[in-house]
Formats: structure tokens, sequence, C-alpha cells
RNA sequence: GGGGGAUUUCCCGAGCGGCCAAAGGGGGCAGACUGUAAAUCUGUUGUCACUGACUUCGGUGGUCCGAAUCCACCAUCCCCCA
């Protein structure tokens, strides 16, 4: 099978400009192609995480990536897939952004020479002059197009700022330049991306009387229609810092039965034959294939032993097995007072609830357990001795815990 | 440039001088049921020293015994006319 059909065979491909075309230059390794990142945040998250994956599945096929940050686009903000504007950022934070990706980067994908490149388009379109930007390539555009465009029509009732609206125009910029100066002759992006990227292929066109092509990546959403890869706390992050490794695991531990096959076809690199078997895989038997998923990309972001140590904590709470790699929730002897902590400070300490409040309704609901035993009494207090004698495991719920240890 | 309207707790959205920590829905959290799933039912959802106190209704000042509610100014957004 070759790498369009794989591509295919794993939903990953949503709408493309000629598919045939597209299909003779990516089997034959024939494809240079850019992905754009915009620096909204200090780190990737999963979205990005698919479009460097197909990075990655590309560029072992033979084709050449280009991965391209958006430290000048970044000034604009993408109206795509908002309904509100976006908050402008300043230029340091643009710029610190932009270095997180590039690290973030660099873990997946092989960049130098003959591999794959980075570029920032802040390069060439921070010094665009207006009056030729508009002569050269506003001509090239109709506003009446422009405004046909879903990304904008959302955008309609809500009100769109001029500032926005240009995004399209920098970004079909940003392909133009890369096919003249790079050879680019293909983009890729999130599905929310179409239209913009058709802005650049027309772009060409006009302007150069050439073909150049675009293919979106489908969108990972769940059975109920939403974006995977958030929470109620906000997206799911590859770095470490932001989104721990557990967590991390956890997320695609807790994924719907409906949508395990979906994200293991998308996102992993599991063979497809063997996806193929778990097809078949119900009730019970589904959990496994969560645990695989959960593994698998915690494994592919944080690396092997972080994977190994998600798992068997995740294990140790749900199966009672070893409490060695239990996430832990360190506290200070500033927490106690006359050597004890009473159980509200002590969930709020150990970081699993964010009040005394949110902790006096966990433990008046029945939700805390402390080494398996329900506490009820919200007068409960231990000394700094019961929690440093042994393993001193603190629940909330049924998924939050931690073991306690005092520094 | 002119005229009209909006801004409420995580989100949507009621409230229009005391009975408002603020209806209802969504989401979140917890409990029951389960497979760390979904669906369903129940409770809960500002903070704290929790049968009480304190802080909140875009911002700042004011009127009043008392303001989310009235007034003034500022900010942001929307709609209509140009």
């Amino acid at each position: 099978m070759q790498i369009f059909e794989e591509l295919q065979a794993r939903g990953l491909l949503a709408q493309l400009t000629d598919e045939n075309e597209i299909r003779e230059l990516v089997n034959n390794g024939k494809a240079k192609f850019y992905i754009g990142f915009d620096p909204t945040a200090d780190s990737l998250h999963v979205g990005h995480f698919m479009a460097l994956c197909l990075m990655k599945r590309l560029q072992m096929a033979g084709n050449k990536p280009v991965a391209l940050i958006g430290g000048g686009t970044g000034y604009i903000g993408d109206p795509s897939g908002r309904t509100d504007m976006r908050s402008m950022m300043t230029p340091e934070i643009i710029q610190h952004n932009c270095d997180c990706f590039k690290a973030q980067m660099e873990r997946f994908i092989e960049f130098g020479e003959d591999k794959a490149i980075m570029v920032n388009n802040a390069d060439w379109l921070l010094d665009l002059n207006y009056i030729d930007l508009l002569r050269e390539v506003g001509a090239c555009f109709s506003v009446n197009n422009m405004l046909r465009a879903e990304c904008y029509k959302q955008r309609m009732e809500k009100g769109l700022s001029f500032l926005e609206f240009n995004y399209m125009i920098m970004q079909s910029y940003d392909f133009y330049h890369l096919y003249q100066n790079y050879g680019c002759n293909m983009q890729f992006g999130g599905d929310d991306q179409w239209s913009n990227m058709l802005g650049g292929t027309e772009l060409i066109r006009k302007k150069l009387g050439k073909d150049a092509y675009a293919m979106t990546i489908t969108l990972l959403l769940n059975s109920e229609g939403k974006k995977m890869g958030k929470t109620a706390n906000g997206a799911v992050w590859l770095d470490p810092n932001k989104t721990s490794p557990y967590d991390f695991y956890q997320y695609w531990r807790n994924v719907g039965d409906a949508d395990v096959l979906k994200c293991i076809k998308m996102l992993t690199f599991l063979p497809l034959e063997q996806v193929q078997e778990m097809q078949s895989w119900e009730g019970a038997k589904l959990n496994e294939a969560k645990e695989i998923l959960a593994y698998d990309l915690t494994q592919l972001v944080h690396g092997e032993e972080e994977a190994k140590k998600a798992q068997e904590g995740a294990r140790a709470v749900f199966s009672g097995a070893s409490t060695e790699n239990m996430p832990t929730a360190e506290i200070s002897d500033a927490d106690f007072t006359d050597g004890a902590i009473d159980i509200l400070s002590l969930l709020v300490a150990a970081k699993l609830v964010t009040s005394k409040s949110e902790a006096r309704r966990a433990v008046e609901q029945g939700g805390t357990s402390v080494n398996g035993e329900k506490v009820t009494d919200l007068k409960k207090s231990y000394t700094k001795d019961e929690i440093t004698a042994a393993d001193f495991v603190l629940r909330r719920g049924k998924k939050s815990f931690a073991k306690v240890i005092v520094k």
C-alpha cells in the first residue's frame, strides 16, 4: 500500500484540490509540502500533533516537508473556526511561542540538509510594503469570493475586523512565496484552513500561471462532533509542564468507545493490519484498545520511559498494583499546623481541588478517600508521621489521586 | 459622521431599587449503575473562620438607609443610516 492510499485508509484526508495529481506526487516522493503553525500558545497541542505525524509519514515516503512557523501571521490572528476575535499578542510573546514550537517540533521531525526545513513567515511578511502588496496581490483577490468562504461567513454575525479579514491574504502570500523561493508545490493543513489554502493556489495560478495543490487533514472530532484534544481546562498540550504525561495518558485512556479506533487510525503509527483486527473488539475488550492508544501516543510524545510510568501509575490506581509510579503531590512543612494537617487543607495542598470549599464538597459527597478508606469527617486531620510512615494515597473521585510526600 | 442597543457568575441566558451569591439551560465535579466508556438517575457548582460572614453582575465615580438594577463619564462590541 502506498502512502496516499494509507493516508486515505486512515481517514486522514478531508479535501483535495486534485486527487490524481496529489496521489501521483506524494506516492513518488515528489511533493515538497508545507504546513503552517501559528504561534498562538507556548506549546503545541494535539491538533498540531496530527499535522506533525502527517509530515513524518510523508517524509518517510520520500517527500520534503517544510514546517512554517507563523511568526508573521501571528500578528494578525486567523479568524477560521473562531466566533470571536483573538486577542492580540505582543511581539515578545509571539517570538517566545515560536521558539517553543521550534523546540518541540525538532523532537518529531528530522530537520537538516536534504531533510525537512523550517521557515518563519515573519522573515518575509513583516517587511511587506502596504501599497506594493495591495498592487501585487490585493488585486488578485475578490472580496465577493472571500466573503463566501466558510471561515468568514461564520463571523459575519459576530463581526469581523479588517485585520483578521486579511489573514487569508497573508496565508496565500506565504504559499506564493514558498512556491517561488523553495519550490514548494503543496500545502497541507487542518480542514478549517481549506479556504485560506485555496487562496494560495489561486494566487499562484493568477500570478504565475502554475498549478499548486492543497489538501486538508480531517479534524479529529469525537462521536459528539466536538474537537478532540480539549478538556474543560483547555487543550491537551504536548509540553509535559502544561499537561503531565500522566494526564496526557489518561486523556486517551478515557476516550469514548466510539472514538478509539478512529484515534488509533489517525494518530498512531500502528500498522493498518493490526488496526483491522481491533475492528471486531467490543465491550470490555475495547478497554485494551484504549490502553494501546494511550500508551502509544504517550510514548510518541513523551518517550518510552514516561509512557511506562504513566501506564503503571494508572494501573496502580485502577487495579491496585504497586504505587511506585503513581503521580505524587509534594507538600511542605509549612502546610502543617502543630504537626498535623486537616483533610481539607491536604486536598488543597495536593492540588486535587482548587479551593477549600471544593474540598469540603468533595468530602461531603463521599468522594474522598485515604489509602482506600472513605473520609467522612470534615475535621479529620493527619499528623506528619502518618503521612510519611508509608505510602499515603489521597484520592478524590474516581480518577484523581496523588501519593502525598512531605518535602 | 449621525441614531439605536448590548456588556451578568466557566458558557448561553433571566433579573430592571430591598425577598439576589443572583432563575433556567449547557458544561464541570461528586454519588448510584458500569468496563477508568456511553446512556440514565441524584446531589453539587463564588470564597472563607460554612446554620454565619465576606467579595462579585465591563470600568470609574455618584444618588439612596439600601444598587446587578437609577445617574454621569470611560471602554469594548453589535445593529441601522452615511
